[in-house]
DNA sequence: AATTGCAAAAATTTTGAAATTTCCTTGCCT
DNA sequence: AGGCAAGGAAATTTCAAAATTTTTGCAATT
């Protein structure tokens, strides 16, 4: 079985996401090296571009981890991603146009649709890839227009990592649950349109503080 | 000339950040290889370290470069560092004790003394060194008791490109100019003591936007 | 004169193994 | 019994060369 190093990266990266490999969990590139059918310096190099992106920490001379998962680091993440996507979304009601709202609203119409979807099914878990890229992509409309290249590559960061954080969290998805997400999501949009921008501030603080 | 990979970490961070490799230069791991007197690989590794820092671009299949300098990055920077900073400061006042009210006036104490030397003098660059060392530890020192790992390990990591981006910028560095950064510190420091947010924020902005 | 195609050169990535360091087990001494 | 040291196993880092990819230079065509 032979894989290229960029999906060698993003299988990784994706096993990391979905917990299938384990917080604090040791990463040995010479373990993962038949798996892949590649070399041991090629895993390490995929591993040390993902502990750029925060998923995994690199300690010399004593190799990989994946990144430990305690209720300290996931406030710390979430208080992060919070004042970013604040701040994003501050910035983009500032110099956002049409287009940004048209984005915006196409990209929230999608998500409310598989969040209507989800609420009236059972099962939540086939729908969870989906929806995770749904709701990926709603944020980073948010803050697409907020003008700073920075800001919106250590969202995408930290975006990676609140996931890693939140999944393996064992949660009551009852139907409550996607009732709430469903108007949190809807507050944030309505705010973002009429620029808004105190209410905006509110409705992501109320729409991630669950996480604290 | 035998050296170890942390000194060549070291040192090419130095080397990034004082321009004398300058924004944009390609950096080929086949020639660093024979100034450092290792493996090309070693090289690639540590370049791959620096760019998690931001100081280098890395591209698959295409190298490294040094990251470059435009005006759009430089504000990008800034921005940035004075959000990082505002909110870091604002939780450090809201957590901090007597122990970071002292740290923090010892880390001015010392700023303040180079600067002084540094307004008296002719030629400020034999002090650079020095004083960007002591400026560092005050802002780092501002937003150490924030509480958030992740907002100090960012702020290092942005604190290092805005030298970068800020290094080889032609600026008139007259006594004027050292009065002024003089009395913005004490500005900051003043505000911080007697935890005047809104004033510590106002003060850090008015720092850093000459940068902007 | 500009563009496309091809071949040579240069640079990057990958490999497999050697060298080094860390980690763990075992045995010795207090 | 507890702690420390030495030895061996495992893991990480480094190396030099091979394989791959990109870039460059030159000629042929439009």
């Amino acid at each position: 079985m032979r894989v290229e190093t960029p999906e060698i990266f993003a299988d990784l990266q994706r096993k990391l996401m979905t917990a299938e490999l384990q917080p604090g969990e040791k990463l040995k590139p010479s373990e993962l090296q038949g798996f892949y059918g590649c070399s041991a310096n090629t895993v390490r190099d995929v591993l040390l571009r993902l502990s750029k992106v925060g998923l995994v920490e690199f300690e010399m001379q004593r190799g990989f981890r994946v990144r430990a998962s305690t209720p300290e680091r996931r406030g710390d993440v979430t208080r992060f991603r919070i004042l970013l996507e604040q701040e994003g979304a501050r910035l983009s009601m500032l110099n956002g146009g049409v287009g940004w709202e048209a984005r915006l609203t196409a990209a929230h119409h999608k998500l409310r649709h598989i969040e209507s979807q989800i609420a009236r099914s059972e099962d939540v878990v086939p729908f969870m890839g989906l929806w995770s890229d749904a709701e990926l992509e709603f944020h980073e409309t948010l803050i697409s227009s907020c003008g700073s290249p920075i800001l919106r590559e250590t969202y995408g960061d930290i975006y990676v990592q609140f996931r890693q954080q939140m999944v393996g969290l064992e949660r009551d998805f009852g139907s409550n649950y996607f009732h709430s997400i469903i108007a949190e999501h809807q507050a944030i949009l309505d705010a973002a349109l009429v620029r808004d921008i105190e209410a905006c501030r509110t409705a992501i603080y109320d729409h991630l503080k669950r996480n604290l």
